[in-house]
RNA sequence: UGGGGAAUAGUGUAACGGCAGCACGACUGACUCUGGAUCAGUUAGUCAAGGUUCAAAUCCUUGUUCCCCAGCCA
């Protein structure tokens, strides 16, 4: 991967190297990412991945696991596992195989959990969810000990059993370990280490209907999986004493949990809960909307792994709460696009243009670049006739300063085709609406290039021949939110007031070079001024369909800001 | 009002007692057959107040602000 600036030594990474120089894992680093299968990923997940596997690939020896969290089988599905698997493979990382679950250690945890209630550190409790609720005590004050904290082993080892085998109904009891109702850390207060539920897991079927809380599975997970340093979000922090506690009181092998700032972004939601509200309440079309920040989403929309890698690389690992511009991700997309997206001409907003002294029946072959940025790319073929599309905005009838297009009397370049004067513009006779321009040529500039009196013109602009386009949809993205932070919501509010309403755009009508009819899916594409595209799998081959990736930088825009 | 964390340019992130640096953004200018790219430059910061020290973003004290925790979610 060195196409990935190398990653600077965050305070994670200074970790393991202390614990290296210490022999603390035996100069052993493993690492995992365990994500639940309830959702699809998304580039805060890229962040975690990049972080986990990163440092598994930089380590001589190093691994990276790959391990569902799936303790919840009310929220988890295998749509999600395989979406997780691919989206891992298509950042460009790989777990060797090693792809585990935790619900292959669900008998192991459930031995684990007999011995901590022989050991006395774990007991059965029939308090309802509410009463464990009130029991617990607030953030000031002690919680109270469950009247069932007391029941002998033997009882306890007998309850639990029963629970197992399903004798007693959902939500009935619990197993909990007794650990301190005072502690100030609410985590502490004689934490749920199973509960009752009965809901068909999609790995272990109906075999089980007491579940391991996530609390309870994490840490002897990691300790199975010998995993030295075990990096997960902030919101963790208040976990790590009760992840410590546990694998103290089994006994086990002992990893570090270490917690990093997850991440945020300008105009965007990360939550998963707000992210299928999106899908399900159908702000999108699926979790794979090129306007959604998963990874899927940002596939369709035409980023690349190398693009999203480079973000990950620059943010860096703190453990402070922080929002990315989205600009950023959005210079690292440009900046790996640039590089290697092949440009053509596109006409997204048609406008006609007859050339008065060219002859009728001609077509030339211009050549033009591939990738200015990489000579290997080569030069192709592009038709020029004598009637072509132009972009609308490319022509003003009353233009301002400063504005290097076409206008009545000027003269522009047509990118690798002629130096053309604007002598005519001819309009709708009832709406007034400029339906098309003449133009004369210059025979001197063919290919583009400056004629021999010196001439020179501050416009190009890009074109397509109107006998040889392919017609085209095309799609352009805005950000899907209109506040930096759309969960700021005044109370009453809800996050999805902040829908931008503009955040898709659909042109139907779009005019593109002929090479483009042979594009497919993958292809990363360069519309001239215009920006990215890609090509989008609803393409048929009648009718093929682009998305906008991301817009080039638009100084013109910022001019016309400003006034 | 309990406990756990975090505070460095607009946004992120380095500096680990010794010149506050980098990236993105913004703004100039140069160049250009993409108003792209590229190049050059400008802008702007240590939460506050004390203290220790020849020297403090860094150590100490006090305070302020922000985030997380009262799921049988993860």
């Amino acid at each position: 991967m060195s196409d990935v600036p190398s990653v600077p030594t965050d305070f994670i990474r200074q970790i393991i190297n202390e614990d290296l120089k210490t022999g603390k894992f035996g100069g052993r680093v493993h690492t995992r990412f365990p994500p639940e299968p309830n959702g699809y990923l998304h580039i805060g997940h890229a962040k975690s991945i990049c972080l986990n596997f990163g440092i598994a690939q930089q380590y001589p020896g190093g691994l990276c696991n790959l391990r569902f969290d799936d303790t919840n089988p009310s929220k988890e599905e295998v749509e999600y596992v395989d979406s997780i698997k691919e989206d891992i493979h298509w950042l460009g990382f790989d777990w060797e195989g090693r792809e585990f679950y935790a619900s292959d250690y669900f008998d192991q945890l459930y031995d684990w959990a007999v011995q901590m209630i022989r050991a006395g550190q774990a007991y059965v409790c029939d308090l309802s969810a509410e009463e464990t609720r009130e029991y617990r005590g607030t953030l000031t004050e002690p919680g109270r000990n469950s009247p069932w904290r007391d029941r002998p082993v033997e009882e306890n080892l007998d309850l639990f059993e029963r629970m197992r085998a399903g004798e007693f109904a959902d939500g009935s009891r619990t197993l909990r370990a007794k650990i301190d109702m005072a502690s100030p850390n609410l985590n502490l207060r004689d934490p749920v280490m199973y509960r009752i539920l009965r809901a068909t897991h999609h790995r272990t079927g109906d075999r089980w209907c007491i579940y391991p809380m996530y609390d309870f599975t994490h840490g002897q997970s990691d300790s199975i999986e010998r995993i030295t340093h075990s990096i997960c979000t902030l919101e963790f922090e208040n976990h790590r004493p009760l992840y410590d506690w546990y694998v103290e009181a089994l006994g086990i092998y002992h990893p570090q949990q270490i917690e990093f700032a997850r991440l945020n972004l300008t105009y965007t939601v990360m939550s998963k809960r707000m992210l299928l509200e999106l899908v399900r309440a159908g702000h999108v079309v699926g979790w794979n909307d090129p306007r959604m920040p998963t990874i899927s989403g940002l596939r369709r929309r035409g980023y690349t792994p190398e693009a999203i890698r480079s973000f990950c690389a620059k943010i860096g690992v703190a453990k402070q709460d922080s929002t990315i511009d989205i600009q950023l991700l959005e210079h690292c997309l440009r900046e790996d696009l640039n590089r290697r997206a092949t440009r053509v001409m596109a006409v997204l907003r048609p406008l006609k243009v007859v050339i008065e002294n060219y002859p009728e029946d001609r077509v030339e072959e211009m050549d033009a670049v591939n990738n200015p940025e990489d000579p290997a790319a080569g030069t192709r073929k592009v038709p020029f006739s004598r009637e072509l599309w132009i972009e609308r905005d490319d022509f003003m009838e009353n233009p301002p300063k400063k504005y290097f297009r076409l206008s009545p009397g000027s003269e522009v370049r047509l990118r690798y085709g002629y130096f053309v004067t604007c002598t005519g513009v001819v309009k709708d006779p009832k709406s007034g609406e400029v339906v098309e321009l003449r133009c004369t040529y210059d025979p001197a500039t063919r290919g583009g290039d400056n004629p021999p009196d010196g001439r020179k013109v501050k416009g190009t602009i890009h074109w397509v021949s109107a006998a040889h386009a392919v017609r085209a949809e095309v799609r352009l993205y805005d950000h899907l939110f209109t506040k930096e932070d759309p969960g700021d919501v005044p109370k009453g509010g809800h996050f999805t007031d902040h829908l931008n309403p503009n955040s898709l755009e659909v042109l139907t009508d779009c005019r593109l070079e002929p090479s483009l009819a042979a594009s497919k899916l993958g292809d990363l594409l360069q519309f001239e001024r215009q920006g990215y595209f890609c090509v989008d799998p609803d393409s048929t081959p009648d009718r093929p369909v682009f998305n906008r990736t991301v817009t080039l930088k638009d100084s013109w825009a910022k001019i016309q800001k400003k006034g």
